[in-house]
DNA sequence: GTGAAAGCGCTAACAC
DNA sequence: GTGTTAGCGCTTTCAC
């Protein structure tokens, strides 16, 4: 009852005072003494509009919804950084939901979004298909894939040229002369695992390769289970020599593993991996790495979901954004 | 107007309907059918209550605000994901804030969250003292004080051995016979920083031993500082053998330098750093570290919120949760 | 130029 | 057992 404190002190009723606060006195021709009255009886009191009660009545809650798989991994630590960040300069909070690669998680909180009446969502999605569910939600309002996309669907997303890169990134393997490539995958399935194994397979039936499928392995996109990967291959596959990590928390774990084991120069393994630049140049060892344009991908997330909050039905951009190949003392 | 639908279809009261959607059935001995027929209408037209009315009327938005420095580092990447994970075990989603160890931006979301009517705050201050604007929102909500605190404060906080840890550290060094030990800071006057380099300061003194304050330096908490700050240092002290890192983002930086600068192993220059666990092992050299138990602060913090919650006024626990130190291969 | 009053969707005190 | 109604704090239509 804050307006009504206002309302208390001034003698004004509450449709004056609501039309000062909200800068619109010179719309509705209000007088400069009732003006400053109202606007120095707010000061005094410290009055702050109580948001509930604005977006209840407004229908608008000038909050978003971000939904990723880990907040853990640095990778989408600064996308969430940079959504936030920018966000934040349109008037928008941003609630943090974390999936854990678990589509249950991923439904549960877009529940959650919904009931608290968010004006937007990003997600970076469990899910492969675009399920009843989001379609409906999509309806009313803006939702932005980032990241990861579905195969087919009018959503309006923004990823990677993913095959892209992983293609490139193997073709660099293969053109060192390595044959024997090891591919250490996340959570199988999933989009960018999917779709950075298709290049990753691509490259090698280009060169008419085959592609051994003991040295495939998909165990999550923890560091955890890349030392679990990467300590299975040297137990099966001791000569291998070349590793592609399908993201950086599995290059993490593989390479604490690969350190503990490689003895000799000579039994060096050339680690490859995605997104793993701000670790490059870190190891004293060549590394082929491949970097996702992670400002890019958050600005473009972030103009696609407020030209969504605009236009929920009328946005249906697809984006993908270029992926940068760094070849790290190859040589 | 949702419950009106409800109301429409079965023709029962607003009271009736809002008793049965709440689970209060039993306790109003409101009759089987009725109850029946109100569930089914609830699950015909998918009901969801509306959260922004329920919070206004009961003051109470099961919203809790999450304030840290940088999501970015994987250090509050954690904190974050156990936090949120906890806390929606409650019922509670989290806002994510993030203050770039800027205080206005501190300031700014303290508004904001307040304006929200968030049910608590979790923050890790980039402000050392409390200040009267804390104090008042203190007043009326729950805030935990989370990896930083104040040095005088009856606020509830948790924070970890960071004094006594990074005197251990830098006594380890000393044992080890390092005599000039470079201390690469983060942000000047900042809790973390400071308390740390009194435990590093203390390490010293307890040996007799002078600081160079040549070695001192503060440039801030990022890998893009700890690399300049490694740079300096070895352009004005090429003699270098033993580096303190404040935190895990000043040593990925300082460990890049490191690494390029390094020719041979007779050059190696010994790294330490607070919560470089994740990393530790992917170096073949030794390593000293001190690893705050991230899990303990995390589930403290989001206990001491909900304690607060329940009574804002009458919570004041100081948790410290000790510091594991680490030695990784030291000869 | 300003005020009265309805209504956003919900809960709960009170009535019957 | 169920209904009526006030009110959470705000915006806005309509009236004067």
């Amino acid at each position: 009852m804050s307006i009504k404190r206002i309302q208390e002190r001034t003698g004004f009723s509450y449709s004056t005072i609501s039309r000062v606060l909200n800068g619109k006195a010179k719309e509705f021709r209000i007088s400069d003494p009732t003006r400053d009255a109202i606007m120095e009886a707010a000061k005094e009191i410290n009055y702050r509009p109580n948001m509930l009660a604005q977006s209840l009545r407004m229908r608008k809650t000038y909050t978003i919804g971000l939904i990723v798989p880990d907040i853990q991994n640095p990778f989408f630590g600064e996308l969430a950084w940079r959504i936030e960040r920018k966000l934040r300069g349109h008037g928008y909070s941003t609630i943090l939901c974390n999936t854990d690669e678990i589509s249950e998680n991923e439904e549960f909180y877009l529940q959650v979004l919904v009931d608290r009446r968010v004006d937007g969502i990003i997600i970076a999605p469990v899910h492969t298909e675009e399920w009843p569910g989001l379609e409906e939600i999509r309806r009313r309002r803006s939702v932005v894939l980032i990241d990861r996309t579905f195969y087919e669907t009018d959503m309006p997303w923004v990823t990677s040229s993913n095959e892209q890169a992983a293609d490139q990134m193997a073709s660099a393997l293969l053109r060192l002369g390595f044959t024997r490539i090891a591919f250490l995958g996340g959570v199988p399935g999933t989009y960018v695992n999917t779709v950075r194994f298709w290049g990753f397979r691509k490259a090698f039936e280009r060169q008419g390769l085959p592609i051994d499928n003991d040295l495939v392995l998909n165990e999550g996109y923890s560091p955890a289970a890349g030392e679990k990967m990467m300590t299975d291959l040297l137990a099966r596959s001791p000569d291998i020599r070349a590793v592609f990590c399908v993201n950086n928390l599995v290059f993490l774990g593989a390479m604490k593993t690969v350190q503990t084991h490689e003895l000799k120069t000579a039994d060096r393994i050339l680690m490859s991996a995605f997104d793993i630049s701000p670790y490059c140049g870190m190891f004293k060892r060549p590394l082929v790495c491949a970097s996702q344009n992670r400002e890019k991908l958050a600005d473009t997330a972030v103009s696609l979901l407020l030209r969504g909050i605009e236009d929920p039905l009328g946005t249906h951009d697809h984006v993908t954004i270029p992926i940068d190949l760094s070849l790290y003392r190859i040589a």
